[in-house]
Parts: C-alpha cells; structure tokens; sequence
DNA sequence: GTCTATACCCAGATAGAC
DNA sequence: GTCTATCTGGGTATAGAC
C-alpha cells in the first residue's frame, strides 16, 4: 500500500503548510488578522482547498494553539532539572514571562484570545473543579469529518494534559518548597493547587499587562518578575537577609526589555473581523 | 442664544443616547460585537448620524473607555477613607477584582483589547518611563473635528489622569506601609512605583485569567485575592503569627464567583470583524 | 440634522466543474 | 484534490437629497 501512504504524506505536508502559513500570519499581523482567504494567498492554493484539511478558520486556531501549548511546555521540561526548588521556581516564571515576551502573538492566541482555546489547554484535571460552564458555544465542532483522517499529527490531540503539565511543573516545585519549610506563611498555609494557580495569575498579569498596555512597565520587566518570585517566594532565609534573591531590584545595567525582541515583533493590534454565515 | 444652547443639549442628549446605546452592546455581546450599524439600529438612526457625533467607530470606544476608568476610579474613592494602609489596599484589591469580575466586558475593554485604549488611561506620569514606543497607529485621530464641539461633556477629556490616580492610590497605601515597616522584606526593598506595578499585574492576572479561561480558578476567587494580597502583605506580624489576614483561605462558605453576575452577563467571546476601507 | 443609497471593503463557507 | 464562481453576510464611511 505504498501509495495510500505516499498520498497520506503528501496530505500531511500540506496541513503543515497551511499551519507554517497560518503561524506567520499570527505571528506577523496577530490573530485577528488571520483569514482562510489570507493563508490560502500565503500557499497559493485556492481558499476552497484549505477545508479539505481544517474544517474552520476556528479549526486552525485550535491547532496553532496546540503547538502553542507545546512551545511553551518545551521551554519548560529542560528548567525540570534544577535541583533546588526555589531556583526551579524562578526559572520557570522567568521563562514564562520571557516565553509570552518573546512570542507575543502566540501567547495572546492560547491566554488571551478566547476561552475556547485557553480551554483547551487545562483539562481541568487539577484542583477542586469548576461550577458554572463559562465555555459557551462558540464552535462546538472541535473535529468533524475531515482533518483528523490522519492518525499521528504533529501536536493535533491531547493538547489538554500540556497545560495541566505545565501547572503540574509548577505545583510540584511549590510542594518541594513548603515541605521544607521554606515558604513565606501566608503562602504556605492554603492549598498546592490555589499557590501554584495564584502564582501563575501574577505572572500572567505580567505578561498580559506588557503585551497589551504600552506604558505599562515603566520598570524593566525582570525587576518585576523578580520582585513578584521573591513575594511569593519569600527571600531567601539561610542566612544574609533582606536581600532579594533576585540580582536585578534595581538591575539598570539589563536591557529594559528582556531580548529585544527575538521571533515575534511587536503586536500588531487591531485589524477586526466578522462573523461567518450559517 | 437661548436657541443655540437647547440645540446643544439635543446634540449631547443624542451623544448620550450612542453612548449608551454602545455600552450596552459592549456589555452584552463584547467589544468585537460592537458596530456603527448595531449603534443606530438600537437608537433607531441611521448609520450616518453618527458620524456628526462620533468620528468613528474608534472615537467610540475611546469614549467607553473613559467611562470605565472614571467607574473603576468610583469604586476605588470612597476606600480611601480606610484608616490602616494594609486593610484600605487588601480592599482596594478585592474592588478592583470584583469590578472586573462584575464588569467583565467593560473590563476587557479597558485592560485587554487594544494598547491604544489601555494606554489612554495611563499618562506615563507615574514611573520610571518607558523607551519603545510600542503603541502603534491605531487611528491617531483621537478628536477631530465635531465630538469635541461641546465643552462639559462626561468622562471625554482627562482619561489619562484617571488611570494614574488609581495607581497613585495604590502607591500611597503601600508607601505607607513600608515606612511603618510593615512589608516584607523582598517587597519593601523595590522602589514604590515598581511595587505598585507589580501588585497591579498580580491582580490583573487573576481577573484576566478568570475571564479567559474557562477552567482557571478551580479556587474560590476570593481566595486566589487573598492569597495573592498576604503574599504582597505579608501576614500581619502583630503577634498571633502564622494565620493569613483573610477569612476565606479555604472558604467553602462563599459563593464560588464573588457576587454571582451583577451587571454585565457572561463574556459572549469571539464574533471578528474586519478592518475599513478609505 | 437626518436620511437613503451606495461605494467599497472583507470575511467564511460551499457547489459543482474539471 | 483542486479550482472557479458564488452565496451570504458583515462592516466603515461618505455623497447627496430632503
């Protein structure tokens, strides 16, 4: 059957293409600017073609933000190895920060954009669980018909456990931390999984706060990365105290801006769109 | 010039009118949802009309904004009352919570739409300063031409100083509170302006992250706020140690989202648009 | 000051020829 | 499998009659 499987290959490599199209897109102009008529001009193949791969532009969307999803918790698998906590700790929420920095668009698609896609990426498997749906409807149809023909797509299902694996990461070096004792008391004192959440909620807003606001922070971000880990984490208490662990409280010398700026330039705002028809 | 004065009160009575008209669409389908046309089909004008008042679609939205800092800064007034400076800044920090939570669209409008409406309400006064001008073209014209005609008209002007008071609070009460001492360590050793900072991201976190993300606070709102402001805080240390400040670490007791839905429904996510012609 | 009518743009999605 | 052509529906903004 060498031919069904070439003609599988060839299929693939196209919904790669149509994703490599698609990611630019956001990348360059953001998501609102992402059409089905635009990707299909990137290819240079018909708009028609592209629905014989996605079902929806909302399809697509799903997709970029799997990988987004992946991205993210590969920036984070290597920072695993650090022994000590705290110092996981604050490598993880530096890169965190200089992930959503970096990939501005992409971090505004999987956090900010719509619920669905941040959905996506929290099974919910972690913590004491939701009431009151907040989903809604928009676009029920996650996979329909075509598009999922092909079974081993690159970063096309389970894209759920990455976002639990990535709180998961976090939870665990907060765990580490309170067992030995060294954790500020107020934060000690309340669940694993609302530390880690409320710990995340700072960094986001960090993040959210820079990417949306342009006066934001009139203070280098990793000053303020570092002044947030240090809250949460307390300065370190062996020894020499009150000083923060972090060397940049006043870090002039660092660039104001982490990387300058390293895939994504700067978010492109508005560029609206409508809704579809039937 | 009795007769010109009257003409001028229907001309702001019809301002309002689109104003009001424009809010309360923002309110229930989102900011992507709002239209020229949707504008005039509910005051039952034609889209033309609102060219006299508005400039554009933009002009629009600039003014909404406005109205969401002066009722955020409403909020914020009647706290400072509040003697001691850790219960007036937990307060504010629940306030600016709950607001958004209560508020969600109008909240999305002002902190996470688009730069150019965040960046309006703050004038850059407080702070360092910024370097990258990161704000973008999205129609620098602010008021041209009619809109501006008449002198007193609500929340049109100064938007700028309305988000640099709230901060400005926020600055006071923790100053405050570092010259009694009574900041931990990490957090009392960073300069004002950077603490305030950082203590707004924590906050904005939790309220973004709440209104994206369907599955975030598996925790009780509230709780996720208190954990974060004991964090900022510190537990107070005036004897009894150890216990948080707030009541509900693991308050089961309270209702899951703070009051339930007060004025604006649930966020009703995506429905794009596009961009305009000439 | 207000309207009708319209120019012009863009979009998502599909039917049916090839 | 791919395309052309088209349907349907939205949008901003303006010209010109009243």
């Amino acid at each position: 059957m060498g031919i069904a499987e070439r003609k599988n290959r060839q299929k693939q490599a196209l919904r790669e293409r149509i994703l490599d199209a698609a990611r630019r897109i956001v990348v360059r102009e953001g998501f609102a600017a992402l059409s089905m008529r635009k990707i299909a001009d990137a290819i240079e193949y018909s708009p028609a073609t592209l629905y014989l791969h996605f079902a929806s532009r909302d399809d697509i969307a799903r997709a970029l933000c799997a990988e987004g999803y992946a991205q993210l918790l590969a920036t984070f698998v290597p920072l695993m190895q650090i022994a000590d906590p705290a110092e996981r700790l604050k490598a993880l929420g530096r890169a965190y920060v200089a992930f959503g920095v970096e990939h501005p668009e992409t971090y505004r698609l999987i956090f900010m954009e719509d619920p669905s896609y941040t959905g996506a990426a929290l099974g919910g498997a972690v913590g004491v669980g939701k009431d009151e749906g907040n989903a809604g409807e928009p676009s029920a149809n996650t996979r329909r018909g075509h598009s999922t023909t092909a079974p081993g797509n690159a970063a096309g299902e389970a894209s759920e456990d990455l976002g639990d694996a990535a709180l998961q990461i976090m939870i665990d070096a907060l765990d580490e931390l309170r067992t030995a004792g060294r954790l500020p008391a107020p934060v000690a004192s309340v669940e694993p999984a609302v530390r880690a959440e409320a710990l995340w909620a700072s960094l986001h807003g960090i993040v959210a706060l820079y990417l949306t606001c342009p006066v934001f922070p009139s203070a280098p971000l990793d000053t303020l990365v570092g002044v947030t880990l240090d809250a949460w984490l307390g300065a370190p208490q062996t020894a020499r105290a009150g000083g923060s662990a972090n060397a940049a409280v006043r870090g002039e010398k660092r660039p104001k801006r982490l990387p300058a700026s390293s895939t994504d330039p700067p978010p492109r705002p508005p560029a609206r769109r409508k809704a579809a028809g039937p």
